[in-house]
DNA sequence: AAAATAATGGTCAAGATTAGTCAAAAGAGC
DNA sequence: GCTCTTTTGACTAATCTTGACCATTATTTT
């Protein structure tokens, strides 16, 4: 695996280092240093692969002793997270996002591969598409939404 | 049969690499020059001879560090079930006859009851409902066919 | 206190680096 | 010749990288 971007190097350091840790707190230069990129670059790797979506809060503070703490969360487990994820939902989703709340609930144990494909097809783009993209989207929030009420409920 | 395409090379190829290995992953344009043949070259090779009915699941990233990951799978036995079903489905199907397919399906052990469940989430009319009913039903014939697709093979 | 300075992290957009799409042109098999 | 498949390339889309500029908080100076 010879092409990875410096992003998913960075992304697999932060997941190793938060081991099995609830949390773990950063400051944005050093890390930045430690792998030669700019600052940003950090914002960029949190923002694309730290998102609730994907089961992770992230809390920062500027200034002096400033940090950035990303903490691991588990979907259905804690009332306020699911309310956070459904609210990221909102009325609409794009696929990608729709799939990583798939994929963290898998990993989390939640459903099974085979129930996760099957949640995977039909947020697909393939399966909603409709002359109107604004539509597909708000069609995908409420059979997301409607999977995450019923796996809710039920466990 | 004796004069071999480019295509059929590069086809041969990949499955070589692919070998006893459940996946593979190949950078388009280093393929491309292997063989010295245009990068869209590679994706006609892939769209024609690495598909789901030949068993093959595809998957790709664009940007920095993007990559084609070529993945092999199961195909199943259920296979006769579920293409007269979706021959059944056509382009449109209503609510009740959607849920009598996931009830069959259920009683002849192709899927669980937690499938199922999901299933009809994905499949009710809540979920689905827009404004025109025709369109509502299309969309469910297009996502209950993506179900059954993905129901030919396990991964 | 208030103001200045230092020390953090945040945002955004341009440019670089990949892969995808589509249709025209070329070739192969009948 | 006619049709189907293959080959090519121009254009498009997604993702990553970089840097200039902005915002917030802590510390020092006045």
């Amino acid at each position: 695996m010879e092409n990875k971007s410096i992003s998913d190097i960075i992304e697999a350091y932060l997941k190793e280092i938060l081991g099995d840790s609830a949390q773990v707190e950063i400051r944005r230069s050093e890390i930045a240093n430690q792998f030669d990129v700019v600052p940003s670059q950090i914002n960029y790797v949190i923002k694309t692969r730290f998102t609730i979506q994907n089961g992770y809060l992230v809390k920062s503070k500027r200034g002096g002793g400033g940090y950035i703490r990303i903490e691991r969360v588990n979907l259905l487990d804690d009332v306020n997270v699911l309310n956070s994820l459904i609210q990221a939902i909102g009325d609409s989703v794009r696929e990608r996002d729709a799939f990583d709340i798939v994929r963290t609930l898998y990993e989390e144990d939640v459903i099974t591969r085979r129930e996760g494909d099957l949640m995977l097809v039909a947020l697909s783009k393939q399966a909603l598409a409709v002359n109107d993209s604004k539509i597909e989207d708000q069609l995908r929030a409420r059979i997301l939404v409607s999977f995450l009420n019923r796996l809710r409920y039920e466990s």
